[in-house]
DNA sequence: TTATATAAGTCAATAAAACTGACACATCTT
DNA sequence: AAGATGTGTCAGTTTTATTGACTTATATAA
């Protein structure tokens, strides 16, 4: 049938390509407020938001994920270094490899952000079946690849 | 039960905010090189992308949705204007506002930009079922608000 | 072991994107 | 007529990211 590929169509993806956008700008823009507090900005919180879901994460998949260049990288991490906010301990496998984790006084700012941005999502999750919520996710996963 | 509702725990919220970050990051990353060919950035993409989508969207409407000031957005409208990708038109019903269009020469950009982003989407969708997709883009919506 | 590759860090200059603050102009609303 | 709203602009600053060159340390392969 037809019908089952309409979801296939460049309207259906075009549209996705802007509720991305929007997604991400609305739920980052959230946290404005706490950033500002912090005397941070939105490369900060991506960075951080990165190494709490990822404890130990390297800096080249920091990189990876980002899309940056390691110069503007290395600018938010040592701001955010000053701020001990993070650390970083040589990777036991490969000695070249740095891992990154949040500090203690890290972990209390993470939550700070979380806070002003739970409620974004658990609003729209309470709108939504346990299905519907893992399905996005899922899909989502997929996009990323 | 109890289990109906773990997906509504802090980790699960975490999460999808981290996805988001990654979702929009990786999608737009897509398209840097034909940005590149057109000497335009991230800022003109996010900017077009809306106009495509939206015709005749109101700068108030943008700025609300970009979350920038009118100041950063008027540098872009202008590097728009100056190549012809976009028009402006006086609202008929309120002459203080302006709709934004696509030019002929805009269409046919932001086509090229599609096409440089549209895979990613379109192989996400072909692993997903039709269920999955409409569930993900109406929990996106959700969480746009 | 020497050579090469990889991971990370650094210096310097530049460009891109966004911000603050002040002000102007036209149009709508009351 | 007075005030509010939508848009535009000038000027200066900050934040974020870039390019290019170079260093150091560690791992891996010839």
């Amino acid at each position: 049938m037809l019908k089952d590929f309409l979801y296939l169509k460049e309207k259906n993806l075009k549209d996705v390509i802007e509720l991305l956008l929007r997604g991400y700008t609305s739920s980052f823009y959230d946290a404005e407020q706490t950033l500002k507090r912090n005397t941070l900005g939105k490369a900060h919180h991506r960075l951080v938001i990165l190494i709490d879901n990822n404890p130990g994460i390297k800096v080249t998949e920091v990189l990876n994920i980002l899309k940056i260049t390691k110069q503007s990288l290395n600018r938010v991490l040592q701001d955010l270094i000053k701020k001990d906010l993070i650390t970083q301990k040589k990777a036991a496998k490969d000695g070249r490899e740095k891992e990154i984790y949040l500090s203690e006084k890290g972990i209390e700012f993470c939550n700070n952000l979380f806070n002003s941005q739970k409620n974004r999502i658990l609003n729209a999750f309470k709108k939504s079946s346990p299905d519907e919520v893992l399905y996005f996710k899922n899909v989502l996963k997929r996009i990323i690849g």
